[in-house]
DNA sequence: TCATTTTTTGACCGCATGGCCAGAATCTAG
DNA sequence: CTAGATTCTGGCCATGCGGTCAAAAAATGA
């Protein structure tokens, strides 16, 4: 037996860093190809190569993968993303690079976001409820809120719900790699480049200028 | 044995229509309350009161049963919802009233909406892709598309991407219910207004006259 | 009333899942 | 080389699923 694989998780041998890299690599693989309800442990065992119980040695169950592809994905998708927001210099601009530059995350990284989305929405506790609930998208609706609130402050935003227009954005966010995984054809950084706009115009501030001429 | 229940059904005596509109509700009532994945045939059954066979008896098989819920619920959306659109003389004021009333027929018949997010989320074929996939979601699309395009052609709205913001609009309808029956304290038409203000600007034509003053 | 049909029941089937574990294989020190 | 720890295998388990079925029950009609 093993005493280690705690929520007090420590140090782990090198090999079983390795050997969860790879077991993490092949659900994520497994999910965007098959979805989730059809990743079953030994699906993805198969994917690995391994054995079944493999996964049960190194992981505490399928929940605790699932908990680390989750955050896997979202640690590389800030990593990726954060520095293109960052360097903005306003908050319009702010809004445009997180829309595009999770679009271009997307497109680098193809089945990442597919497995999140799957991971999320399929995701259930043993008595049915959804695994990945209010407490996680709150993390996702504050950065937002903030960048909002920035912009209110600066006079680029009109006065709006930010919460509202928070989830409208991460929703719209979703629809947009759904529909273009579903439509291949569909241009995803057109896509996101005319969504952008839709949400810049959404909030921005009544223009106090005049028309021209 | 009977003959009946094909495909190419005809008249069902009044006690076979009276039980599949019992199971119907059932199932609704069911999905609503424990999530699609949790709804099995029992367990709708045991909602409704009767035994699991009878369910197998009176419809094909589980699909044949999501497939009736699905039309009836969408059947009494569009009942309440497209009058309140047709009543409107302009492109934005249809627009806020098809956010508007849908966000109604909600709140009057809470649980439906849920129950048809559920299903299209969830339900799945043999083969494990989802069961409602582009053709059943084209044609949430067309209507709104239809929408923007005589909003655009009679000079109320931009020209703007109508593929891209009806994938957003219905999103963002779709996170609005989400939301809202995971926050219950938050007004759900409240939260329709502000979301239609957010539509209706992200499209609007620019303001030709210049601000007051 | 009684024969026939329609409807309901509850047990049962095959299947897939997540998890478990005894034993085999492999690696690591001494 | 050998003993012990680590890792892996493949079969097994209980559970729950959708669906089926023979038999019981209820409704129907002559």
């Amino acid at each position: 037996m093993r005493s280690k694989n705690e929520t007090s998780g420590q140090k782990r041998s090198f090999i079983e860093k390795a050997r969860r890299a790879q077991i993490i690599t092949a659900a994520v693989d497994t999910i965007a190809e098959v979805g989730y309800p059809n990743a079953s442990l030994a699906r993805i065992a198969d994917t690995a190569g391994i054995s079944k119980g493999v996964i049960s040695y190194h992981f505490a169950g399928k929940d605790e993968l699932m908990d680390q592809v989750v955050t896997d994905i979202y640690t590389e998708i800030g990593e990726s993303v954060l520095p293109r927001i960052m360097e903005q210099q306003n908050a319009a601009d702010m809004l445009r690079a997180h829309v595009r530059g999770v679009a271009g995350y997307a497109l680098t990284h193809p089945g990442r976001m597919a497995t999140l989305t799957q991971i999320f929405t399929h995701a259930r506790k043993a008595d049915g409820t959804p695994r990945y609930g209010a407490a996680e998208t709150e993390a996702l609706y504050e950065p937002l809120e903030n960048l909002y609130r920035a912009g209110q402050d600066s006079g680029e935003f009109r006065d709006f719900d930010v919460r509202v227009m928070a989830v409208t954005q991460q929703a719209a966010l979703d629809a947009m790699f759904s529909y273009c995984s579903l439509h291949p054809d569909h241009d995803l950084m057109a896509y996101a480049h005319e969504l952008s706009e839709l949400l810049v115009r959404a909030i921005r501030a009544d223009p106090p200028s005049p028309a021209p001429m």
